[in-house]
DNA sequence: CGCATCCAATACAAAAACGTATCGTCGTGC
DNA sequence: GCACGACGATACGTTTTTGTATTGGATGCG
């Protein structure tokens, strides 16, 4: 599926075993994924997976979060490059466009509910944590985004935070069981800015 | 795990085996799964799994589909039940309280993510139609509940019962990260309902 | 230039999981 | 009440997967 055929280094093998696992994870599913697959697919053998690695979960884990930490880079990007140049709608825009559903997305998510059932406390914690994270920048988003076109929300933004990442979420859902599905995008460019204008007013007005 | 002693009938083994598998898949994670797992929990042995099924992946979509409908006629119920009385707010109250996050969504949604990567198309067709089934529905009990407080809504409905699905799906998912989340319940209490509200006007205003 | 070290390949033993074949038993229909 | 048929128990052979131990080679360092 990958590439790899090159003289290969010995460095950043383990690099390369994680970009493989996102892949295998995402095409066979967790349920399907064995030692071998993961060293077939990065185009190397057994061995070198277990001078990386201890198991299967533990790649799981390291993926998760290595992927987790990428999304959330890429929403801190995003935002940080639109906060700099001071364009209105665009920033949400460009924070939104970050968060968009890929195969990433999907397998930060397949992570996250593979994750919660694993017995080890490493695991539910680093999830717990990188799922903390990334709603806690949802909150900001939100924040900066209100505050652009002037208005305050009517709930608490840290729940309108929990929404907007819902509506994600469920956009990502419909695009996974059918990559066509136009709802998918309507969701995000339709659905989503109504509701946050719905659920806020204009700043002078007070809220509530 | 579970009981069984009993002079065990012949009989509802299947169903037996599906309860479990329940409990199985969300206890252990599905990566974990084995038939011995199953058959244990359910109080069988290896020969009454093969004479009902013929592997896990036909178990996770048989309990899938199982759960789904449940789930199904749990909110079919509710709106029914406050459609005959005619009471009012109650009816998407109870809608939304079929709907409230419980372990059986969480294999749900767990079973939803594993289905996505079988090879086999009749579990993607049967993933993918319940999940359309489940949308559906929430595009009636949105519009029924929007009819009674007499409103119309200002995004085209299937995008807003997408929305509301997304809540809830949210919903689960920091519920399951942390049971305690008191955002979980605030998520539907508090913040549903406003957004229900901002994309609405009131039904003699006319839309847009 | 040679040495020590680390890392990956290979091979192999052990365990886990699977699927089948066989047998007993309990319902069911005649 | 008897025989048939379906279902579940048990046992076993096979396959898959795992994890480790050993070896070879490349890299960094003196």
């Amino acid at each position: 599926m990958t590439e790899v055929k090159a003289p290969r280094r010995r460095t950043n093998t383990r690099a390369r075993l994680l970009a493989a696992a996102v892949d295998v994870f995402v095409e066979r599913g967790a349920r399907r994924v064995t030692v071998d697959d993961l060293v077939s697919a990065a185009g190397y053998t057994r061995g070198a997976f277990y001078s990386n690695f201890n198991s299967v979960d533990e790649v799981l884990l390291a993926a998760f979060k290595q992927e987790a930490e990428k999304q959330i880079q890429a929403v801190r990007d995003a935002v940080d490059k639109h906060t700099d140049t001071g364009s209105s709608g665009l920033l949400i825009t460009a924070a939104l466009e970050a968060l968009r559903p890929t195969q990433d997305r999907w397998f930060i998510l397949q992570s996250e509910v593979m994750l919660q059932s694993l017995r080890d406390p490493d695991a539910r914690e680093i999830s717990a944590a990188t799922f903390a994270a990334l709603n806690a920048q949802l909150v900001e988003v939100v924040e900066l985004a209100l505050d652009r076109i002037d208005r305050t929300p009517t709930v608490p933004v840290d729940l309108l935070a929990q929404t907007v990442m819902g509506v994600f979420l469920h956009s990502l859902a419909l695009r996974t069981v059918n990559p066509e599905d136009p709802r998918a995008d309507r969701l995000l460019d339709e659905a989503l800015p109504q509701v946050l204008d719905g659920v806020s007013v204009p700043r002078s007005t007070g809220q509530r």
